[in-house]
DNA sequence: GAAGTCAATTCCGATAAACGGAACAAGATG
DNA sequence: CATCTTGTTCCGTTTATCGGAATTGACTTC
């Protein structure tokens, strides 16, 4: 991949002890394909020797392994942490029921997430059985609360005067992701208002080009957050979604 | 400075630098509810400053995070690793279509698994929509082979004579798991020709009380390995899944 | 709003562990 | 058999880590 690494931004900075230890293991995971020794030590910008004794440490633990020679993976462990760790969550227990009927009710994919800072964090999702065409949203993913349809769900009820709208979306400026998204903060505004006047939001391709979303707030025991459906704008239409909120509603309403 | 404690269990001895941290970060995993800084210490046996400055890497790479004072938990950039990784996995991709099949077809839990060693691997799953049950098997994990249908569906295609398996089954003893765990070699192998014969094998309640499977081996571009339906015996007996079996057979062989 | 409690953070000198260049071994390749 | 790639070990120097204790901060209670 000929792409500049965005994230970890540290294939400068002098990375020490620790640190490179889980530089590496956040190397390793973006390569599902494995990797080698050099390739990685060139990647964190420190000495073979060095990465040597790092994927040492991360062998030892079971978060790598060695697939074959020259090539290093993620170890099952890391992804038996992880998976083990999701499914334990009593929140992801209480939505999945709700996310599984609306997966197959729409055939689309059902999202449940919470908001944090001016972004939505995916919790839980469901793949529709039929579901060829992948979308780009992974648990513990983000997407800016402002163009989709869960975080306007969960900020309608949080900013209820348009005053408010417009000073949360002053402080939380959006990067034109698509032609659709609401980039000025009075519209912005104006739409969440019409979200608090519906009782769901919607997010017409504002996210992704060629996707729109249909969502409502829910609120557990565990906190408050969002259900949605995401579908293909040329297999289910907005209006098709928006026609059956009452379902997605009182699918939601089953979440305890 | 004669430190007396060498802790008995999980906790080893003295650890060091990055294995502390590596460390660290499996116990969070182990904590759905989160951690204060001060459990933490006590569950690693080390100083308070210590796992301050570990948790301080952590979060510096986004693998921890303080949900509130006295909480500490896994951050979200663990979970996105995680199952961004297993998404993109080519045998993922592969055999989830053929699973979420399986799982509708049944109403249970379907899974596709790899072997290593003298386990299998789990390494994708399908929950049927209905599922309230839940079945302690998560991607990633492993059970024993030979008291797994996964695990008998491949290496009946390794162990081709008699000889061959005792010897395999001597070399990998099981514990008695439940009642049914085949635990006599012989009488093991025996189970094993079955499988050669019939095409697909069958857990008896030999692994988890309460549960029976039917595998069968899959030969993917990435290596082979076995899909399974996982019933719950006293909703969906043993007999109805070997009836339904060329049903399995069929899914399992769409996949590429 | 002051006292009390629990959690997090900072300080610091001694010690031990990490660093990395380079040489060496082991597998693959043809 | 020659050659490449990949992985592993060695070792002197340096520098980060360790942990006990004291300090600050956060939240609760009276």
């Amino acid at each position: 991949m000929a792409n500049p690494e965005d994230t970890a931004g540290a294939a400068d900075a002098r990375l020490v002890g620790s640190d490179r230890v889980l530089a590496l293991l956040i190397e390793l995971a973006r390569r599902p394909e494995g990797a080698s020794l050099d390739d990685l030590a060139v990647a964190l910008n420190s000495a073979k020797s060095t990465v040597h004794r790092a994927l040492g440490s991360l062998t030892r633990s079971g978060l790598a392994t060695r697939e074959s020679l020259g090539r290093y993976a993620v170890g099952d462990e890391f992804l038996r942490l992880a998976f083990e760790y999701q499914e334990s969550r009593p929140e992801a227990a209480r939505v999945m029921p709700a996310l599984r009927q609306l997966a197959e009710r729409f055939g689309e994919i059902a999202h449940y997430a919470v908001l944090e800072g001016g972004d939505v964090v995916y919790r839980a999702k469901v793949d529709p059985a039929a579901g060829s065409i992948r979308l780009t949203s992974y648990i513990g993913g983000r997407n800016p609360a402002r163009a989709t349809a869960m975080g306007k769900a969960i900020l309608a009820h949080h900013l209820s005067t348009t005053a408010e709208a417009v000073q949360w979306a002053a402080d939380h400026p959006v990067e034109q992701r698509t032609p659709h998204t609401l980039t000025s903060d009075a519209e912005w505004a104006a739409d969440l208002a019409r979200v608090r006047e519906r009782g769901f939001a919607v997010d017409d391709q504002e996210n992704e080009p060629g996707i729109n979303c249909i969502a409502v707030r829910v609120v557990t025991p565990s906190g408050e957050g969002a259900v949605s459906v995401s579908a293909l704008a040329y297999r289910t239409p907005l209006s098709t979604l928006i026609d059956c909120v009452d379902e997605v509603r009182a699918v939601a309403a089953s979440i305890i």
